[in-house]
DNA sequence: ACCTGTCTGTGACAAGATCACGAATGCCGG
DNA sequence: CCGGCATTCGTGATCTTGTCACAGACAGGT
């Protein structure tokens, strides 16, 4: 069930520029043996310990990428979106080690899967997709060592608070996600969460409700960590 | 001052067995374009923003490479030994960003440097070259994401018993490290590395003398965090 | 011996993690 | 509309870890 949909092609040639680089040699080949998947939310692309096949460059959706320890306890490494792809399978499929994390659908995903052949195969013929490769590569590589540096130096309710800003939308700003959720990205205990949002609540930043924080006062959350909570 | 010398050639081809098979063009190139560097314990190699303009192959000596918070705490991320090389320096200079961390030498360090020219050209001519950088990213990529995982899920009396037990040489092992550089090494405080320290010593696993851990009981430590410290 | 800088020990307290609950909320079937 | 039922959230108790402040202990030089 190779790709023959001509719209799916400028699709991918529009999020992924260096299909427009490459000789045609390798776009020829490229489309011959890419895969058109679709996930749905919850599912888990990836486990820990899996070997990978396939290279995936998404079209669609979000997927999360994260550690998980013995406890249950999470930590988010980073995510992919549109146009994007996945480091720590790129490494897999390259060195043939097994996947030091898990992989997870964060909401409906379309995927153009590379078989993991063509990827070793085609690195050392086409510079645009070797390029592609090696930018993967540097883009996660220094997002690991930030999640690494705001884990060791900076203190949770600074992170909790970037966390709100980051990933709230809408006016006034509005974060869907429970508790455990924003635990689970940060690895952290849903106790502890829960507490430091109800200090921001009582100082008037934000709003609690079941399933939801709203930001009324985007300045306070700025300046925590700068003044005494 | 490239490399005309015979002898070191061979120290270079022991070490980095991508350089047997590799083709003679990339050899002759690579012989003509490194720089044998040698620094000595303590020095700074790379600073935090700096830009690489060499990857280094390390002949002799140990390198640390680090992230330092304001406070000046620091955590180490990995090492690099005879053999290796830096996979950070590798992904700056192919991406053009900036360094992300610190490098220091830990002991006499003898190196051939690599210009990121070299390094960027060959990269998409020679695939023995090109399979030896792969492997240098899927390495540390999965050690880096180890760090996360002690960090975000293991307790610190497992980590500094796990610490003591690595760093262990002799018998009865010992560990020549101040309390700060352990700290230093895992991220957390000497405070804390020397509570944990002192009640290990309590319990008979260790014998404390200034600025050294002598390991006794190697089964104790193994079995912290299973029983009860 | 004495000074000096480094290393280590410790008490007090703040921040974060873990455990053990119970209460509040939203949903679904009757 | 009402009573389960699962999920989400709140909270006290307790332990571990981080931070601050400062004192004592040790090694090396003069």
């Amino acid at each position: 069930m190779s790709m023959n949909n001509p719209e799916n092609e400028n699709r991918l040639r529009q999020l992924f520029p260096f299909l427009q680089e490459a000789d045609s040699d390798f776009c020829r080949a490229f489309f011959d043996s890419v895969i058109l998947a679709h996930l749905k939310t919850g599912n888990e692309v990836c486990a820990e310990g899996n070997t990978c096949t396939h290279l995936p460059l998404l079209v669609e959706g979000v997927a999360r990428i994260y550690k998980s320890g013995e406890t249950g306890k999470e930590i988010t490494l980073y995510r992919i979106r549109p146009g994007e792809s996945c480091v720590l399978t790129a490494s897999c499929i390259l060195s043939g080690r097994p996947f030091p994390a898990t992989a997870n659908v964060e909401s409906n995903l379309t995927a153009a899967l590379v078989p993991a052949e063509f990827v070793r195969k085609w690195i050392g013929r086409d510079s645009a997709w070797r390029a592609y490769i090696f930018s993967l590569v540097a883009d996660r590589l220094s997002a690991i060592i930030q999640v690494v540096e705001e884990v060791v130096f900076q203190r949770l309710d600074q992170r909790v608070a970037a966390y709100l800003l980051r990933h709230g939308s809408g006016s006034p700003a509005a974060i869907h996600a429970t508790h455990q959720e924003i635990a689970d990205e940060l690895g952290t205990s849903r106790e502890v969460v829960s507490r430091l949002l109800k200090s921001f609540e009582q100082s008037g930043a934000i709003r609690l409700s079941r399933g939801q924080v709203t930001v009324i006062d985007r300045d306070y959350l700025l300046g925590v960590g700068a003044n005494g909570l």
